[in-house]
Formats: structure tokens, sequence, C-alpha cells
RNA sequence: GCGGCUGUGGCGGAACUGGUAGACGCGCAGGCUUCAGGUGCCUGUGUCCGCAAGGACGUGGAGGUUCGACUCCUCUCAGCCGCACCA
């Protein structure tokens, strides 16, 4: 008796797809005109190639995969590009530690990431791979880089940075998670450099107001970027400083508390504390103070339950609302990053502002009541609730929310300040003090200044070097004769920028490279792009929830309003899968729990693999990997396999030989398949409900198994077990693609990926009977078998005929009758 | 503290717009096949009482709406994730 052999089903199959290059689609205007149909942009955020791929992986393709499949067979024209993100830090350690050359390692690893893409029959166009450490590639992320510039989105800026001691550079504001640096858990510490910026402030608003034309994300991820974007709606109020003769705007999301300001704070870094203080007795106070916070940890300042710490400035500023004096502090829980690096303080109604004022003995001032309804407790502070506004002069009385219009409109009348919209999203600091990235297209000469290297000039090439240790500065400092270089401008001396840029921006646009990645005379044609974009569905982790898909976005919205093409978000519909666990834990080589698919592919066969990762639960949710689950699924397919393979059948279409009125096991068999199509279908469709859809096909085949030998007998029989197996192999071609197509063959002699997903015949999907539950009191007291077309009037008389419900009914007068059609019947009864 | 998500058998999870709770898989038990193990095929499997028929209880907890609630409402508990001195 034969056996189901994964692997040499897989490797047949895989060779058919290569050779014939089946999962290759054309640009529009090449001559081929199946671009007629409907087109389907299916992605998986691409692979950061760094030694072999994980579970993780295996997922995240698994998914995009089934949905390219399905959507191909519905009739989409269906693009599913695959490439290798593969500048980054990983590679450059690695190089530091072993002296591997990061190239070497990075195409060591791509050439893995491909070989498993392969081994796993992942329906991907080959023909547009990339991998954005290529010239190729980056010749154009240096190209978008300048377009930025020229648009005034890039710019160099001298910055207080995040900078972590352990990786030697600069990070980004999202790199930075709890005060440690995201990649080696380094505390964090700040420094004040040249770093290179892009301007994602500019597009604050879009990026928040855009999430309207989104068709389907994730409630939980927009969210986080919205917080991470973090508008907030106030005032901009300016306090003037009549000694030193400054103005000092403030943003304030309480307007209508301006009167009860008694105190009013710089942040440590605020550049006009040194003008402030030069020469008097607060000057050293004050110094040490600033040079204590800059040296604490971002982690340390951050503590929210450290008391206030702060130094009086010996200086006042005048409240614009009541010409008040009031004294002013440097303390660091104000922060330079957020507002304007100055706040007013009102500490009876801002519980850090009390905090402060507690500490240092300050004045409390109450300038609204507590709302007698919303708060028992009358008269303590800070209270940040809403009331009648008092100690506020001619809005003495007024309800604090409907006075805030009115003082913005005062202020502003007065040239005191005016309406202001705050945003806790920073500009985005690209620059990265390593080697393993794309450099900057950047020089810096003597007489002009900074110099955009011409476009013609591109690729400015990342130079080989020997040593890429960091030392605070780009290891490209060591390239000599790289880093002298002419003036674009001018011609004389000049030196090349030696920063490379973060790897988020080499993946920011690679999903517009793939739709035309052999162009060499422009990053992308936008004609192509604005074909096929947006991504149709994006599917990746939730760990990139706020970094690259706002990245990403922030990308397509400059480059839109540059003219490049046509669409003003990226990705229609976003999926995030779970992450798969082992024993409980999240992976990890340290606690050994890793699962390696080549080794369950090697053993199971990659369509077990691939299914099992669909079937665990809800791809949306993590699952805990166990080996009994990847056996389970082998199993199953091992039994659709030998169902085929013990079919004495010739193949033939799959209509073919069916019984014209199926009666006995031949309706049951083709109901229960039709009832497979209808509900997988449907399962497809609502949420990548995949879990389901497998367990339909499942308990298709289980039934296959049940009825086999009744239907064996004659030739109608065997001909609806023929299409009933057939169809099981249909639908769990998304996930299976080899078995399917193995058992496609056999039994229909057709190739399953180029038949249209199966439409369920309606007249096979109802039976005639039905089974009814029939409750007294809501208890289920006994099931009736009837007619579907039978009149209510009779359905009650069979219902209380049922022996069991006739022995609940005893004894008893009926309140109501309630009837579900095809459902139940319920009989609500009570005591005679 | 703010925002979001999740609580269902021994385990992963089903249950579409309120209508048979526990599909499907794992695990476990039994039978057949087999010299035996494994594989395969079949049966059973929420808890408790009962030989059975049947009955009681049951979706984190407490209330409520309803003929009927995993599903809707109110309160509450637990766990996970994100943000957090954001003015």
């Amino acid at each position: 008796m034969s056996q189901y052999e994964p692997r040499e089903i897989e490797g047949r199959w895989q060779r058919v797809w290569a050779d014939e290059g089946t999962w290759e689609v054309p640009n529009p205007g090449t001559g081929e005109d199946r671009a007629e149909r409907p087109k389907a942009y299916v992605l998986e955020m691409l692979p950061y190639p760094s030694g072999e791929p994980h579970v993780g992986h295996l997922k995240c393709y698994a998914v995009g995969d089934a949905i390219a499949h399905f959507r191909r067979r519905n009739g989409f024209e269906v693009i599913h590009p695959m490439g290798y993100d593969s500048f980054g830090l990983p590679a450059e350690n690695n190089a530091i530690k072993t002296g591997e050359p990061p190239l070497d390692a990075t195409r060591k690893s791509i050439e893995s990431f491909r070989r498993q893409f392969t081994d796993w029959g992942i329906s991907i166009d080959w023909s547009r791979e990339l991998a954005t450490h290529e010239p190729d590639y980056y010749r154009w992320t240096q190209w978008i880089f300048l377009r930025l510039f020229e648009a005034g989105l890039a710019y160099r800026d001298r910055a207080p940075v995040q900078w972590c001691p352990e990786d030697a550079t600069v990070l980004a504001n999202e790199q930075v998670i709890d005060g440690r640096c995201e990649r080696c858990g380094t505390e964090v510490e700040t420094r004040n450099l040249d770093q290179w910026f892009f301007r994602t402030t500019a597009y604050a608003e879009q990026l928040l107001e855009d999430f309207e034309r989104l068709d389907s994300w994730p409630e939980h991820v927009i969210t986080m970027q919205r917080n991470w974007i973090g508008r907030s709606e106030g005032a901009e109020v300016t306090f003037r400083c009549e000694e030193a003769g400054i103005d000092f705007p403030v943003f304030t999301t309480r307007p209508d508390t301006l009167f009860g300001a008694t105190f009013f704070v710089l942040a440590p870094e605020h550049p006009a504390l040194e003008e402030l203080v030069e020469g008097t007795p607060a000057e050293e106070p004050v110094r040490e103070y600033v040079n204590a916070s800059a040296r604490a940890s971002v982690e340390e300042r951050g503590d929210e339950d450290r008391p206030k710490t702060g130094v009086p400035l010996g200086r006042s500023v005048i409240n614009p609302v009541n010409e008040e004096e009031i004294p002013m502090f440097v303390a660091d829980y104000v922060l330079m990053d957020y507002g304007t690096g100055a706040i007013m303080a009102v500490p009876a109604h801002d519980e850090r502002d009390f905090a402060f004022a507690t500490e240092f003995d300050l004045p409390v001032r109450q300038v609204i009541e507590p709302d007698r309804d919303s708060s028992p407790e009358e008269g303590e502070l800070p209270y940040t609730g809403d009331g009648p506004m008092i100690n506020s002069g001619r809005f003495d009385g007024q309800f604090n929310r409907d006075a805030y219009r009115e003082i913005i409109d005062w202020l502003t009348e007065e040239g005191r300040g005016e309406a202001a919209v705050n945003y806790r999203l920073r500009d985005w600091l690209v620059s990265r003090q390593r080697y393993w990235g794309a450099p900057i297209p950047m020089v810096h000469c003597e007489s002009c200044g900074i110099v955009p290297v011409p476009e013609a000039d591109l690729p400015v090439l990342l130079p080989e070097i020997e040593d890429y240790a960091p030392r605070g500065k780009s290891p490209l400092e060591a390239a000599t004769d790289w880093v002298a270089v002419d003036c674009p401008a001018c011609g004389g001396p000049a030196r090349r920028e030696t920063d490379t840029m973060d790897t988020f921006v080499d993946s920011s646009w690679y999903f517009l490279r793939y739709l035309d990645p052999g162009n060499v005379e422009e990053a992308f044609s936008r004609e192509i792009v604005d074909h096929w974009m947006p991504v149709d569905q994006y599917i990746g982790g939730v760990e990139h929830a706020i970094l690259h898909l706002l990245y990403a976005r922030f990308f397509v919205k400059a480059l839109a309003d540059d003219g490049r093409l046509t669409v003003r978000e990226p990705f229609a519909n976003l999926f995030t899968q779970g992450m798969i666990t082992r024993d409980g834990a999240k992976m990890s080589k340290s606690r050994g729990n890793t699962v390696s698919p080549a080794e369950y592919v090697a053993r199971y066969g990659a369509d077990a693999a691939r299914t099992y990762v669909c079937f665990m639960g809800p791809p949306e949710r993590g699952g805990d990997w166990t080996d009994e689950g990847v056996e389970g699924v082998h199993r199953f397919l091992a039994r659709l396999w030998r169902l085929a393979d013990d079919l004495e059948v010739e193949p033939a279409p799959l209509g073919e030989g069916l019984p014209a009125q199926p009666d006995g096991p031949a309706r049951e068999i083709l109901s229960k398949a039709n009832w497979a199509i209808d509900k997988a279908t449907r399962d497809f469709e609502r949420d990548f409900q995949f879990n389901t859809v497998v367990a339909a096909v499942m308990e298709l085949v289980n039934e296959c198994y049940r009825l086999r030998d009744e239907l064996s007998g004659d030739p109608e029989g065997l001909a609806c077990l023929r299409f009933a197996t057939a169809t099981a192999a249909s639908l769990i071609q998304p996930f299976a693609p080899h078995l399917a197509a193995e058992v496609y063959e056999k039994l229909a002699g057709e190739r399953v990926w180029e038949q249209p997903w199966p439409e369920p015949d309606p007249e096979l999907l109802k039976s005639d009977t039905v089974t009814l539950v029939v409750q007294v009191n809501g208890k289920v007291r006994g099931r009736i078998e009837v007619d579907e077309a039978v009149a209510e009037e009779e359905l009650l008389q069979l219902a209380r005929a049922e022996e069991n419900v006739a022995r609940h009914l005893e004894g008893t007068e009926t309140v109501k009758e309630v009837v579900v059609p095809g459902r139940l019947v319920n009989l609500v009864v009570r005591p005679a």
C-alpha cells in the first residue's frame, strides 16, 4: 500500500511552478492582457534576513499565501512579490564580532530565506524579487531622500537626541522603549548632535485624518498610531519676562485655568535659560541643575513617582490674563520635546504642578469649583474636572467649558495667544552612525555648506571597509578616499556625509519598487504604480503597528505630493498576525524553545506546517506550537491523500457522472461537500477565519470516510465520492497547495490552482428535512425531524407529541408558543 | 493613570444578525486490524446523579432585559498589550 510522501509531492509541484513561472504577473501594457481582471496586491511584510526563517515567518507567509491563492481563484490578478530588508544592525554587529563582512552574511541569509520560501511552496512572483542593500535598490532610496530634501521634508539640525552608548548610535524616538535601546536594552542617553530628520510632523494632521481612507485596519493599530501622533487641542499663550525682554509661548489644553497660574516652568534644555540667569545669583545653581538632569537617564527622569525637583530662576513672567507677576523655575518634569518646552503651572488643577507647588511651598489658587454632581468630595485639590469658574475676573460664574472658547478669542484679540493644536509626534531622526545602511547622498562643502549629490551621480555606493566598529561616529569616516569628494556645486574640496540611513527608510517604499523592479530610469513608473496600488491586503506582525506603518504612510503621502503616485495611503487593508509561542513563552534562542520550520517541513511536509499554523486558532491571535498539533494536521492531510489514492476512478471533470436526483448517501455526501464549500467561502471572506475553513474541510473528509463503503458500490456513488474528495482538495488548496494539486490532478485531471473557487449548489445546500429542537420553558426536551415545508400548526402538534416533551407538558397550561423556522419550537407553560 | 484586547471542557479553539454551548483538532479511554509496538479504521469523551431512559448544573463573578443570553445592558474580578511627568 502506498503512503503519503509530502516531500516527494511538494518537490514535484514546486518544480512545475518554477519552470512555468506560474506566479509571475506581467505589468499592464506589456502585451499580455491578463490585466483585464481586477487586480489584488497581496503583500506580506518583507523579512529581515538574519540566519534562517523562524515560525513567525512561516505563519506570516502561510497566511498571506492563503489569501493570495483565494483571491486568484476568485478571479483576481494577484501580485504577490517578495524581497529582503537586508540593511541593518544585526548583520553589522555580527561583522564586528566575527569579522565576516555584512554583505557576505546577508547574502548567505537571503539564500537560506529564498530556499525555504521555495520549500514552503509560497506562490511568489520571483521576477520581482529585491533586496534593499543592493545598489539597484538603495540608489532609489537615496533618490527619494533627495526628493524629500528638495521638498523641505529632509533637513539637518542640531538637536537633543537619544543616544545608545552600547550600539554607539543615535536612535529614533520610536526605537526607545522605556528609556532603553530597543535593540540591546542599554539605557539611552541624551546628546546634542547634528542629525538628519524627516519632517513627519508636517503630515501629522493627514496621518490622522486619512485613517478614514483605509478599508479595514485593526482598530487597535489605528488607536496606537493615534496615541503616538498624540493630537491635543488647546491654546498657545504668551507669557512675557519684562526684565529679560523675552516672550515665552506656552501650549496649554486648559486655557480656562489661566487665572490659576501661580508659577512658570522651563525645561532644563530650554535655550533661553542661560540668558535668563547669566550674571545672577541663580546662574550657578541653575547650571548645576541643568547638568544633573542632562546626566540623568531618560528612564530616571521619566519616573512619575519621583519627587518633583527644580530651581528658581529669580525671574518672573507676566500672566497675560491678569497682569500678575509669577516666578519662574527650571524643572525636569517639563519636557523640551513637547509643546514649547515651557509651561504655565496651575497647581490647583494639575497634579504635576500641584506636586511641584507642594514641594516648593508655592501658592495654589483654585479657579474652578468642583461640580457638586460629579464630585462629592468638594474642595479637594488638585481638581482636574469641570465646573463653574471662580477667581477669574469677568469669567467668574461661567461654566469652564463654555468660557474656554471665549478666553481663546479674547487672547487672540489682545494678541497674547491663539488657538493651537499640538502633537506628540516628533520628526523622524533618520541618520545613523553605522556602516550597514544606505549612505545619505549629501556632501559637506566648506564654502557651499550642505549640497545634495546630483541625481545623475547616484547611487552613492557604500564603500568596503575593514573595521565596522562604531566609535561614536560613522565607521565610514575611515574610508578616506570615499569621504573626500569634489563639491557638486563649486567643485572645491568637500566631504561626504558619512551617516547612513535608518533601515526603516529602506522599508518605507519597497512595496512600490516591487511593482517596477527593473526600472533603471526611475524608482518606479507612476503609471504602473497607479495600476497596482494600494496594497489590497498587507500582512505582518503587530510589532510594526507604529514605526513601519507610520513611516510608510508618510512616504506615500510625501511622494504623492511630489507627483510620483496617486494613492495617499499605501495599505488599504491590514492584517496583523499573532505571535506563535512555545510552551507558553515567546521563542528565543536563549530560552532554547525555538521551532525550526525547516525541521517540521522535512518531517511532515510544508503543507502540514502551513496548514497547522492556519489551524491553530484565529491567525490574528497568537497560539502555542505543539508537535501533536502538527501531527494532527499531517494525519488529516494523509487521510485526504489516502482517500484519493484508494479511489479507483479515472480522472474526469468534477460534475461528471453525478446522479441527477441524488438520494441516500449520495445526497448526504453531496450536501456535505456543498456545505463545506459554502462554509469555507464565508469564513474566508469573514475576517480570515482560516481555522474554521480547515475544520470544515476536515468534516468533509470525515464524512467521505463515513460514507465511503456505501458509495463505492456503483458508478454514481463513486462519482459522488470523487466529487467530494476533489472538493476537499480544492478547498484546502490555499493552505496545502501541493497536496491539493496532487489530489485534484488524480481525480479531475486538472490543475487546481487554475480552477475557479467552487460555488455551492443551492439545491444541495438545503436538505428536505430539518431537525428542530423542542424546548419547554427554554429547556431542550426533545428533537423532531420534520419536512422543511411543514406548516406551523402541524409543527406544534408534532412537537407536543414528542414523547419526552409530552411528559414535561403534563399538568401544565401553555402560556406562549415560540416558533423559529428551521431552528426550534419553545413552549412556555405554567402549572395548570 | 489613560487607551485597547481577552476570559468557554484536561488543552488549542467553534457557536453567522440572541435560538441545540463545546464544531474541528489535540489528549485520554475502548474496540477492530497486527505476532507485537507503531500506523490505520471505528466508537466514546463538559461536570455531577443514573444500568438506562432521563435529570440537575455549566461559557471569570454578581445583577438585569428576554419565551430564550457565550452573545445585549449595568456593576465587578483576572490576565495580556500599547502609551505614559504629553502641560
